[in-house]
DNA sequence: GAAGCGTGGCA
DNA sequence: TTGCCAAGCTT
């Protein structure tokens, strides 16, 4: 078992010394801190790198992202993912402002009570800001506790998590803050899936794995299922004054975000017409094909000209000018459309 | 407990 | 090209 003291000695030590430099480090505002670690969710630093500051800089407090309406803060988080994060950290913040006065709770349950907030957000936060002494154990901290204590159970499972949890409990009593930092700092940078520069790691004295032999074999992951895939015609449609044709998605894939309107391939023109109410003139080859990928899905569509005039369109329908591209949230799939029927055109 | 939820980088 | 991975949460 390991010898905490030293451990952590050790680990801080690295920690302090070899730490990269993350504009949210440079601060202690529990707002700051809270907004870094929703984007960093499945996320990597270089990319949230550049969306925090354009982010912080837009609202640079809880006010004035409370006073600000959905759609114009969808768009600081367009092109970055998992868009009921920001949805859930809006509805969050505005809570903040109406019940807590406009501060962050520095309790862990009234915090992890706001949405959006789960177990590792809630650790992390209040660790980082306040030194609660609470484990914050994200991907990074699985497989890195996986090897020091070279233990093979399944790191998909929340069971092994909750393990996890219970074990690193007397690690974080104190300074709980630079521990958990340190020890998701290890693994994003020397403890890393494939290929640990274990020659350079401050804790390799401390790590059974290493010491079995074994950290190329761990951690242990149980493989995720096949992806599906759906056929998709994309139409581009435009009308008498060069307007495009765009609709507001209301499901839980991409919710809120605009898009062109898109049918399963096998949609029959007349289903097409009822859906939109409107006779549609479609030429009969697409001008464009193109894949997007998804974490559990791939989506194959065929990007298709049409034409059709309508005067009064109705929700979640609108005619969009193309200026207006840049006001509007579009999925990264439909703003390559986007582009790519300007260059043809 | 398992599945759904985005995107970009990398081998 | 394909699959895996990245500072998870919700249902």
């Amino acid at each position: 078992m390991l010898e905490i003291n030293e451990f952590k000695h050790d680990l801080l030590k690295w920690f302090d010394e070899n730490q990269r430099q993350m504009p949210w480090r440079e601060t202690k505002n529990p707002y700051y801190i809270w907004l870094s670690e929703v984007m960093l969710q499945q996320t990597q630093v270089n990319t949230v790198r550049p969306y925090y500051n354009a982010f912080i800089e837009r609202f640079p407090t809880i006010e004035a992202l409370s006073t600000t309406n959905e759609e114009d803060v969808l768009k600081y988080w367009e092109g970055l993912g998992y868009y009921s994060r920001v949805r859930n950290f809006h509805e969050a913040v505005k809570e903040v402002h109406n019940k807590y006065n406009g501060k962050v709770p520095d309790d862990p349950e009234s915090f992890q009570s706001l949405k959006g907030v789960g177990p590792y957000t809630n650790a992390a936060v209040m660790s980082i800001v306040h030194n609660h002494p609470l484990p914050a154990v994200d991907g990074n901290v699985l497989r890195v506790w996986s090897r020091l204590t070279c233990n093979d159970a399944d790191i998909a499972q929340p069971k092994t998590k909750k393990l996890f949890e219970k074990e690193l409990q007397p690690f974080v009593e104190t300074k709980s803050g630079d521990f958990n930092q340190a020890m998701m700092e290890l693994g994003a940078t020397i403890c890393t899936p494939k290929k640990p520069i274990c020659i350079l790691c401050p804790v390799q004295k401390h790590c059974e794995a290493f010491a079995e032999g074994v950290v190329s074999e761990l951690p242990v992951k149980k493989k995720k299922i096949k992806k599906k895939t759906i056929d998709y015609d994309v139409l581009y449609i435009t009308n008498r004054e060069g307007q495009i044709l765009i609709r507001k998605r209301d499901t839980k894939l991409l919710n809120g975000m605009w898009e062109f309107p898109m049918f399963e391939q096998d949609t029959s023109i007349d289903a097409i017409e009822d859906e939109l109410d409107s006779v549609i003139t479609i030429e009969n080859e697409p001008v464009i094909q193109t894949k997007h990928v998804f974490t559990h899905m791939t989506w194959n569509m065929k990007v298709y000209k049409a034409y059709m005039q309508k005067e009064n369109i109705k929700p979640p329908y609108k005619w969009m000018n193309k200026n207006e591209k840049d006001t509007l949230s579009f999925s990264t799939s439909m703003t390559k459309i986007f582009t790519q029927m300007n260059q043809l055109l």
